[in-house]
DNA sequence: AACGTTATGTAATAATATAACATTAATTAG
DNA sequence: CTAATTAATGTTATATTATTACATAACGTT
């Protein structure tokens, strides 16, 4: 019985590797590095870094998790159904690493209609802003 | 004689590694990366990674070449004066991989005034756009 | 000249990422 | 349903990117 189960669900399942590497990334509260991906999820049978990279791209593929480029490192995607993958914007504090997903649809629509004269047709962007966080000015 | 040389420059003096480094990136059209530039100074009496990235760090930071971060390459900045070493934006084609240094005073302006309501001061950003240029779209 | 700072040289190694090849699971077309 | 196709996995080896550690030399100041 109950084989209707996940008959109309949108969201996409993921594979048992991908489900295993976005859990931890998605419980972490920083970007988690491949390396260090791999030595929390071989006791669950993910053993080379192969394995990791490729559920890492077809996460970042689906954006359910972003690369911060600047850090090689991958956090959640914290927006809304991840619906955003190809306009990606953080802010990353050079003092204690915090990196947080901007979520401000001005800046969005701005960048997503931003036209330069080179003809160029952009289909995607990545924007890093650092600086120094509350916290750490705080201090 | 001629003591006074360089008294009031204010363009800053590279040292040899930096400059046989910099003269390399500068002529290329294209990003390059640290390995490549590498075998390209070796006859030059550049022997090793280290020699190469420290040069590039020293670059980098008095903003004569940017890092493209999502291709880990290296550019010479080709805005005057590379005054605007801490705001970067470039044009990525994902088909020819050709990177251009966006020169867009409005873009510049709107993200350095750009605060969203974390309270975080942003003194640096780096944006790449990513999209296919009118060479390959026109093919 | 002595000092601090910046740059260099060299070897070793760490950290990040992909190639190549074999196999298995899931999806879909006939 | 079964063949065909596509997506995911497993495994080994290797390529690429970057840093640590330590020793020496050059430069700029006082």
């Amino acid at each position: 019985m109950n084989k209707s189960k996940n008959k109309n669900v949108q969201k996409q399942d993921l594979s048992k590797n991908q489900q295993i590497i976005f859990d931890l990334i998605k419980k972490s509260n920083e970007p988690l590095k491949a390396y260090s991906i791999l030595s929390n999820v071989q006791k669950k049978g993910i053993k080379a870094p192969l394995q990791v990279y490729r559920a890492l791209d077809k996460l970042v593929e689906i954006g359910k998790i972003h690369k911060i480029e600047s850090k090689n490192a991958f956090m959640a995607c914290q927006n809304s159904g991840c619906q955003i993958a190809k306009a990606t914007a953080f802010s990353i504090c050079e003092n204690c690493e915090k990196v947080s997903e901007i979520k401000n649809s001005k800046l969005f629509e701005y960048l997503k209609g931003f036209d330069d004269k080179s003809g160029m047709k952009y289909k995607k962007y990545n924007l890093e802003f650092f600086g120094v966080c509350n916290e750490c000015t705080a201090k």
